[in-house]
DNA sequence: ACATATTTTTAGTTTTGTCTAAAAATTAAT
DNA sequence: ATTAATTTTTAGACAAAACTAAAAATATGT
C-alpha cells in the first residue's frame, strides 16, 4: 500500500460519508488536488486490488477491505492529532498537515502504544470520533447549531469545517469544544445568532453556526 | 527533498564517519540495498543540487549543506528513537525501523516540540549523540571494551553495532547502557573477557567486547 | 428529442527512482 | 607492464503516479 493509494482511500471514505456511498471521479480529483484522468488510473488500480467497487462512468465505492484500510488510516490520523495537541501543545488548526504525514507510518505496535499513551481517546481535537483497532467508533448524537431553536442550549462537541481559517476564527472568538452554548436570539434577516457562551454574549453569522455541532 | 534523497545523504554521512570522508559507490549501494548503477544516478542528482561533491570513479563526500541535511535527519531519527523508548516503551532493538520512517516527517515545529517533550536529550537509546538544531553535538570520549586492560573499569555508554540481534543478545545477558563494568580477566587464547557487571560476573567473547563502548 | 454541456475515460508523455546488461575506468596480480 | 579482476558508469527499459489533449459517455436544457 503506497502513500498515494492510502490518500485515495481516505479521500473516498470521507466523500462517501456525506453522500450515498458512491463517489465521482471529479469529486476525488478536487479533494486530492489532482486531475480526473489521474483519478481514473488510480481508481482502476485500487479496484484491481479489491479495495474499491468501480463501474466506468458511474463512480466508486469502498469494498469492505477498502473501508477497513480507510478506517485504520483515520484512526492513525486522529490519534496523531490528539498526540500533537495533548503532548506537543500544537493548536487544533496546526495538526492536520502533520498528521497527514504521520498517518502513513507503518507500525501497528506504534499506533497501539500511542493509543495507550493518550489513554485511548474517543475523539480527536475537532470532535471527530477515533475508530478502535477493529474500526468501530461511537457515532455521537449531535446537531448543527444553525438547526437549533432559540432557547435551546448544549455543549459544543465538534466542527463541521475543520479548516485552519475556521478554527483560528473560533480561537479568536474564544469558542472551543466543551463550551456551554445557549441560543438567545435569531436574526430573521440574515440568520445570524446571538449566543451565550460560558457567560459571554456573542453574535455569529449563519455560516459560522452551520459549522458548529452541539450535543443532543 | 524526497525520502530517497534523504536516505542517500544519511547513508553517505554514516559511511563517511568511519573513513576519510570519501565514500564509494559500492559502499552506498550495499548500505541501501540497491544497485551501484542506481547510486551513480542519484549521486549525480545530489551533486547537481550542491549536496555532494562527486568525482567520477572516485566517490562522493558531503558538502556543507549536504552535511547539514544529514545532521538534521540524524537529529530527527535519534529524537524519535528516544521518544519510542521513553514514551512508548519500545525496546532499544525495535526503534530503528520505525524511526527510519519517522525521520522523514517534515515539520520543524514537530521536532522542536518533541525535543522539548523529551527534555532535550543528548544521547539516543544506543548511546549515540543527538545533534542540536544547529547540527552541533558532543563527541563523547569513549573506548572499546576490547581495547581496555585487565583491571580497568568504566560505564557502558554505547554500542558500536546497533543491530537488533546484538541488542537482543545484550538484553538476554543483562548488559545495558549505564552499567558499571570492570575487566577481571582476559583469555589469551581467544581474547574473551571476564567482566564484573553491576556485581555479577560474566564472560563475553572478543566479538562482543569489540562492540561495546565504555566512557574514559 | 436533440443539441449542448459536463463528466469521465483513453492515449500518449513526463518524472522519479529503480533495474539489467554492456562499456569504460581503475585497481590488483603476476 | 601487461593482463585480469573489480569497480563504476553509461545506455536503455520499466513501474508508479502524475499530466495534457482528445475522444467517448452521460447529463442537461429547451
Amino acid at each position: 500500500m503506497t502513500h498515494s493509494e492510502e490518500n485515495y482511500l481516505r479521500a473516498i471514505y470521507h466523500l462517501g460519508r456525506d453522500g450515498d456511498g458512491y463517489v465521482s471521479t471529479n469529486a476525488i480529483a478536487d479533494r486530492l488536488a489532482t486531475k480526473p484522468s489521474s483519478v481514473t488510473d488510480m481508481v482502476k488500480k485500487l479496484a484491481e486490488k479489491g479495495l474499491l467497487d468501480y463501474v466506468r462512468y458511474q463512480g466508486v465505492s469502498l469494498t469492505e477491505s477498502g473501508e477497513n484500510v480507510a478506517l485504520t488510516l483515520i484512526r492513525k490520523h486522529r490519534l496523531w492529532e490528539v498526540f500533537l495537541v495533548e503532548k506537543l501543545h500544537f493548536s487544533w488548526d496546526e495538526v492536520h498537515e502533520v498528521a497527514e504525514q504521520l498517518e502513513h507510518i507503518k507500525s501497528e505496535k506504534l499506533i497501539d502504544k500511542l493509543d495507550a499513551l493518550l489513554q485511548y481517546p474517543k475523539y480527536d481535537p475537532h470532535g471527530d470520533p477515533i475508530p478502535d483497532k477493529d474500526g468501530k467508533f461511537e457515532r455521537r448524537e449531535k446537531k448543527l447549531l444553525s438547526e437549533m431553536n432559540v432557547g435551546e442550549a448544549g455543549i459544543c462537541v465538534g466542527v463541521k469545517d475543520s479548516s485552519a481559517t475556521f478554527l483560528k476564527f473560533l480561537d479568536r472568538h474564544q469558542i472551543a469544544l466543551g463550551n456551554n452554548i445557549k441560543i438567545m436570539e435569531r436574526e430573521e434577516y440574515d440568520g445570524s445568532l446571538t449566543l451565550l457562551i460560558e457567560g459571554r454574549e456573542i453574535s455569529i453569522s449563519h455560516q459560522i453556526a452551520s459549522n458548529l455541532y452541539l450535543n443532543s
